[in-house]
DNA sequence: GTTAAAAGATGACTTTTGTCAGTTCTCAAA
DNA sequence: TTTGAGAACTGACAAAAGTCATCTTTTAAC
């Protein structure tokens, strides 16, 4: 019964960190009715370019990574997506196929929600559709930055700043390293860069007493350095 | 009186190019009422980053570079907007400082709508908010992709593109160029680059017959060759 | 029309980034 | 415990991109 009880949308914490806390009760009994729970393992993929999102994915625990290929068949990790954020909601809402993969970085639980509960939603309930308008809108700012930073910014400054965003979004370890254990090959595709040079460049920093490594695991010695280092010094 | 019932919303066929369409009646007639007609000289600007806009800019003539300037200095143009897009939106929406710049490339003219306007109907007019809704996730997936193509792809491929875009976006003048001309250093802040690189590269396209050149104005003169390169050959 | 300033163009050079080939390390399945 | 696959790492080199200096052309102001 407990156990129920949690499952229920009306009493996860989770939708307080997003767009779905602005549903009504009986929206969310709604959802609670037909959502799923799935479990993803490590390495397995959510949903892959193109394809048609049957529903939404709210992450209760695990990270994910978005990402898209290029015509050059290069990857790029466009956002990593972790607890309480909802996967999909851009193409569920403009009707189209997704333009990003999703693929586990961890073992995950997600909740699928079946798309007719968010257009449901967006249809009858002005104060849920205001909420997804200014996620929106603030995705769209970050991914302003992004551009620029892609476009105008060094390898070692986006190498520091990815370093800085992982601390700061995902937090450390108990020794003190990044929480967020990601391979080399993954670095770099959120970098977008060759695995050659993140690794090169990881040394350097390391060689320069910026950060500490222990096999894949980093832990960032000098952030005042790795700051002035993202802005360009 | 012909002249001011071409200057009321109702009858303006701009808006339906964007979002306003799903407006009422009545919120036409409103902001009608309380917008204002403005002329930008080219080379002027409509705002700039971190300002805080009153409202938003509906694009009736001209077209206006939205650009942002790197930690580095450098200016990164993100969008081109022209006839019928309304600029500013996003920052209305999200309740924030405009994280752009806008600067009139030619001689332009544009309705301000004052932000109370448009707060209204989305909450007044879920038709609206959808509109909204839609037109920004379709941003973010363009925005998606840009960040795909600045991250993955060469200069040259970044060019290639450029052109190929505006060609479609602006379309050609009597002679076959490029409707929309640009100087050579605003092409470089659309791809990404030093504006040498850039003119090395129209160079090399121009000797490869990819392009003719005419002063600054443009024409493609191999299309095809033109989205191979675009594509990685 | 003259002229100063801005934009376009080019050469020479440096730095950054990518690529390929190979070695070492790690970890898990047999 | 072995072993083998994949990840991490390194060196050598090539290609791409950026920078600086300089010159020419175009543009716009006078």
């Amino acid at each position: 019964m407990a156990a129920h009880e949690q499952t229920r949308c009306e009493n996860c914490i989770i939708r307080e960190l997003n767009s779905l806390r602005a549903l009504k009760k009986e929206e969310l009994k709604a959802i609670s009715d037909s959502k799923e729970m799935r479990v993803i393992k490590k390495g397995e993929p959510l949903f892959k370019e193109g394809e048609k999102l049957g529903g939404v994915y709210c992450v209760r625990n695990g990270v994910s990574k978005l990402s898209k290929i290029s015509d050059n068949g290069k990857d790029q990790i466009v956002k990593i997506a972790s607890k309480g954020e909802v996967m999909g909601q851009r193409s569920v809402i403009a009707e189209q196929t997704t333009n990003l993969s999703a693929v586990a970085l961890n073992d995950m639980e997600v909740c699928f929600i079946p798309k007719h509960n968010i257009t449901a939603g967006i249809q009858d309930n002005p104060e849920f559709t205001q909420a997804v308008l200014k996620y929106m809108a603030q995705e769209l700012k970050v991914a302003d930055d992004v551009i620029v930073n892609m476009s105008q910014k060094t390898v070692n400054q986006r190498l520091a700043e990815t370093l800085l965003y992982i601390e700061n979004n995902f937090g450390l370890d108990a020794e003190g390293y990044l929480a967020l254990i990601l391979s080399r090959s993954d670095i770099a595709d959120v970098v977008g860069t060759a695995t050659e040079l993140c690794i090169r460049t990881l040394a350097k920093f390391k060689k320069e007493e910026l950060i500490e490594t222990k096999g894949k695991r980093i832990k960032l010695i000098d952030k005042k350095g790795l700051n002035q280092l993202k802005n360009g010094f």
